[in-house]
DNA sequence: CTAATTGATACTATTTTAGTATCATTTAAA
DNA sequence: TTTAAATGATACTAAAATAGTATCAATTAG
């Protein structure tokens, strides 16, 4: 049960990385060098999170990428959102079927109680408050 | 990302049904038809439970199977475990290596906590639990 | 002009989840 | 005692999600 794929991973490493690392414009190579990511898997994900509005990008030679906000505005769970979508562990899980005949479902209940926790919690996590305490 | 996989879905459909229809066997045969649960699958399913201790199963001619439990005693997390192993959402995503020169990763600490609050959430809930407010 | 870069897109590989098939063994009951 | 209905064990297949690769086109600093 992963609340973090390896995507989402990666681009908080990167993230973190050019939030540190002041340079204004940050290239792909220059982060699978430091970082050891797959390139063209790092390419993707950083063509998403311009895509997304997290980061710019600029083309052409000594082009790359740069944090479109700033560190303490970027949160977790946005990184989290662009690559595995809305964040829910419910998804009516008995198909309104079976769990009530009633028609109210305890345990989906739950878990969408369990869900606001993490959605809370998580959502309180910026790439900012990963850095701080270096 | 599933908090709950289908595996662990059927068994709690299984096993609610065993709970409320009293009696003391139930086959394979009955579950399928009340449950729609396709049959080579239900049977693995029943059968890890039974090695698991949740249930006990009776060979032969109206053999079947039977909560070894009463269901306030049968726990919620005790079935996500049987199907999906321990509930850790934590794995240490960096290896260690990246988000912390210091020697401790507030990301992973933080997950770490969301982790306790979704176990001892999802601790509280029963095979009873779920049963009571029909 | 050209080498270094990103954009776009399609493809492949691996892992996890979901489901099936089959044969052996057990047992209640005709 | 035979047999049909059950579980035990195990190996297999299918589908979906995750992880990663390959390639060519467009852009741009130098
Ligand atoms: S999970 Fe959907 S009705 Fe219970
Ligand atoms: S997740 Fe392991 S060191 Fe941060």
């Amino acid at each position: 049960m992963k609340l973090i794929t390896r995507d989402t991973d990666y681009a908080i490493r990167a993230i973190c990385f050019m939030a540190e690392n002041k340079e204004e414009i940050t290239s792909v190579s220059e982060l699978v060098e430091k970082l050891k990511i797959p390139r063209q898997f790092l390419r993707k994900i950083l063509q998403a999170l311009n895509k997304k509005g997290v980061l710019t990008s600029f083309k052409g030679k000594s082009g790359g990428f740069k944090l479109r906000r700033k560190p303490q505005d970027i949160f977790i769970t946005d990184l989290i959102k662009v690559f595995q979508g809305p964040l829910k562990l419910n998804k009516c899980i008995f198909k309104k079927k079976l769990c009530s005949s009633v028609d109210r479902c305890i345990l989906r209940e739950k878990i969408g109680e369990i869900e606001q926790r993490v959605v809370s919690e998580l959502g309180l996590i910026t790439v900012a408050s990963l850095l701080n305490k270096r």
